[in-house]
DNA sequence: AATGATCATGTATATTTTACACAAACTACC
DNA sequence: GGTAGTTTGTGTAAAATATACATGATCATT
């Protein structure tokens, strides 16, 4: 940690204030990545204390004169060397005991990223880094679960207001294996045909002219998303009138 | 403020987070009324510096051993006398230079309430409470205004994602009263016909034989909620499947 | 050449959304 | 007591969307 690069702020009325300035605040990053068949997330293994040894979501303590959302692209590329990741801020955790060291809150990052593309390596106080699916994640250092399970609820009501799928896939990829995306995520399956129509009748894919090679049986057509309408679909999400 | 309830927690590493313990949280309050035609917003005078004069949310710093939904819990309290209304959080805010005071960081948490129900009276650093309808409020202490914002826009995607009324609605109202609230919320007119198909088809409304009286026109058929139903649509939401 | 796997595709039905206009019931005022 | 002014309450047709469902096509493997 670089500690050198903490300044204090100005405390004008230190005698009102004191009591109160004795708290910390951290940042955790909740990565989910798709590997084709499974929802994944990204982990650390902590080399230091506290829970030292356990697995755990990357995140630190930030400093006092950094923005959160700074902080939590900082925390998040010292530790795993992710970077350029769109990071989006889901909820905050403040129980009074959740941090053995001292009264720390926190609050979760998530983003969505393709596993292929982010090389990953430990760094920092991360012993190693590495792709968890999601349904094998049981126990994690702090009140990580807990996060974790906040942040799956949070992606999975994003899945219903938005596309996904640009930030997860590869450049290419097949509509079964898009279906299979949403699938993962909202951990119920659908049909076909209805679902073709659906993501096809949001004209974000631009269908190529190119095929799967190698398969065992009907290759299929390969698809992109178009980026312009995708990013359009996004910021507008999907409109619900009442 | 109750300084002798503190208790700093124990802190097993001094050397290594000496130079992150100096933050401090707080949380501030959005609460939102309807008078039956416009949505408000309750405020507090500050009495207090930094803002001393400002109107500005109710919010304060939370204690070390405090819980921060049981802060917001407390703080809406102490300043305004509001108690036993639902908090729920919507963001956190966390730029280094939104407190003269020192590192601050915020949660802001939301409400809706019912006005005629909520007495409201200015305590602790409150000067005065008022409600102000939100197409007024312009001018904030700290980043209060953004906060504002950020919760206006929770509300909106809330009100599609659930039935909203009765918390802020009196127990019997006209299903005139309530599509105005539906449109002050989402800041569109909506048709009368369709609007009450829709709510109707929920089956969360119960049908009154009473009507209005005293009106300068055919008087409207009051209503209220089915409370059960209400609460079993509002934790499932409606189920928007792909 | 047969097997096994996945791909690609259409239709009929039910449900939901949208757009739209006029008589009824009350008060206030003359 | 009649008239003006205001808001309530109601239905339908057309369009869009959602759902359920089965079979031949194309590749690798043997």
């Amino acid at each position: 940690m670089q500690l050198e690069q903490i300044k204090y702020p100005a405390q004008e009325s230190v005698a009102l204030t004191e009591p109160f300035f004795h708290m910390a605040f951290s940042v955790d990053c909740v990565i989910f990545g798709f590997d084709g068949n499974e929802l994944k997330i990204l982990l650390i293994k902590r080399g230091e204390e506290p829970f030292g040894g356990y697995w755990a979501l990357p995140g630190n303590l930030i400093y006092l004169n950094e923005n959160i959302h700074d902080g939590a692209a900082r925390v998040l590329r010292e530790l795993t060397g992710l970077q350029n990741v769109y990071l989006e801020q889901v909820e905050t955790f403040g129980t009074v005991n959740r941090h053995p060291l001292g009264r720390v809150i926190t609050t979760a990052y998530y983003s969505l990223v393709k596993i292929a593309d982010c090389p990953v390596f430990a760094q920092s106080h991360a012993e190693e880094v590495s792709w968890f699916p999601i349904s094998k994640v049981s126990d994690l250092a702090f009140d990580h679960l807990e996060i974790l399970k906040a942040c799956m609820q949070k992606l999975k009501k994003i899945v219903r207001g938005r596309p996904v799928g640009f930030e997860l896939l590869p450049p290419k990829f097949t509509l079964s294996e898009l279906q299979r995306l949403y699938e993962a995520i909202l951990e119920y399956p659908m049909d076909k045909r209805n679902f073709r129509k659906k993501i096809l009748s949001m004209n974000i894919l631009v269908e190529l002219e190119q095929y799967q090679e190698g398969v065992a049986h009907r290759p299929a057509r390969l698809y992109k998303f178009d980026e312009e309408k995708y990013k359009r679909f996004v910021e507008e999400g999907f409109s619900f009138a009442v």
